[in-house]
DNA sequence: TCAAATCTTCAAGAAATCTTCAAAATCATT
DNA sequence: AATGATTTTGAAGATTTCTTGAAGATTTGA
């Protein structure tokens, strides 16, 4: 779901926060030089764990230095249990604090809490074969390329999408995707399936099977 | 700096973390009677407080409710120390959880870093596509030179720019710069971009591309 | 209050999209 | 291979949606 950074110079602990990570499906990186964060790139991650106690530099140095830069949602993870030690983490522009010994299972919750956060103020999208159909903007997406559907062609290759499996008739279509109607349909949903097929093929993808006698289908 | 609503049944505790938050200057509500928060209007608030253990009503309940209305920090504020319990309330769409007792200290930073983190997102400035957005002079500059926007083009171009990459109806604009209406607003919305485009234009920019059937969006 | 700036309305022209239609291609069955 | 049914395709016309310019209404500032 995410790309999460965790920086710690104990092995020990980054392959165990790996491990839990990656139980939601996140995509982790390990950093146990605490100078060479310094110099990555933090605008592929959705957010970053660290460690305060580390030896050449400091957890909360390390926190300033990535504010500045980034905007993500920065935990702590750190042994030290005074409260004043929190405070000072919070106050630095860091968004929650865990402290060690932690449960594995507080550690996801609390990872998932920001990232849904996150996420809420994005908006919603799905995605298969390849294609990202992003629901609000009414756009399909692939390779991080737009591909220019006009609104029909969309909402056309959206319902067979989101159906994909199913075969349905040009009548069915019509009316799923238009409000309804009786008249001389499956010509026009003929035509732009032709024309989806057209650009969908630009970008080498042929998704839209014929079902003989029935009508389409997205596989 | 924010409105904070504070529900706990337990008078003393509310009265604590009222005078608590108010160091930092915030408006606290108080609120002992967790029934009657499910009519209140949270659209107000900053950030909520939430007791768990109430009596009539659960707090993870109401953490429910309240989330399908509204967007800011919720935090769990409990006796409870199972882990579990903490998975539950974050996984319940709530942003983070405080036990009781609780240092003072450690709640006020908690819920800055909350605060902090929607400020955030609210600077008095910010740049894309080589414009930077002056919020308070509500001014527009590219390259050192200021736009010579009108202040309804300023806050169209501001909000689209803003949320760019997202598809907004005339309507949806109209409804979100200027406060809201239902009448014929959706031409004065093409005849702003149309001169918006033009003041652009002069700095050899294009950002604001009509989706057809929809549409404006910054891209 | 008046003048200038800004906002809103409107309609004609332009552009994009949708629909229709018929010829060509494909498929299934005999 | 021939036939009839179904689908594909290209192009043209119809429709819907934008853009644009100009004029009237409103607001702002002196």
């Amino acid at each position: 779901m995410a790309h999460i950074l965790v920086v710690d110079d104990d092995i020990a602990m980054l392959q165990l926060v790996r491990r839990v990570l990656e139980k939601d499906q996140h995509l982790v990186t390990l950093q146990s030089n605490a100078k060479a964060v310094t110099e990555m790139d933090f605008s592929k991650f959705g957010l970053i764990l660290l460690d305060v106690m580390m030896p050449e530099i400091d957890g909360f140095d390390l926190c300033n230095q990535i504010r500045d830069r980034v905007d993500c949602p920065i935990i702590f993870l750190t042994a030290k249990t005074q409260e004043s030690e929190i405070v000072q983490g919070l106050g630095l522009g860091a968004d929650d604090y865990i402290t060690k010994p932690f449960g594995t299972n507080e550690l996801r919750a609390r990872v998932n809490a920001h990232l849904r956060r996150d996420v809420r103020e994005k908006r919603n999208s799905f995605s298969i074969s390849g294609v990202i159909f992003h629901l609000n903007a009414k756009e399909a997406e692939i390779n991080s390329k737009k591909v220019p559907l006009t609104k029909s062609e969309y909402e056309i290759c959206e319902y067979l999408a989101r159906h994909h499996g199913q075969t349905f008739t040009r009548e069915q279509i019509y009316e799923a995707v238009f409000g309804f109607d009786g008249e001389s349909d499956s010509s026009v949903i003929s035509t732009h399936v032709k024309n989806i097929r057209g650009k969908l093929a630009e970008f080498h993808l042929s998704t839209i099977e014929t079902i003989w006698g029935v009508g389409y289908k997205w596989v």
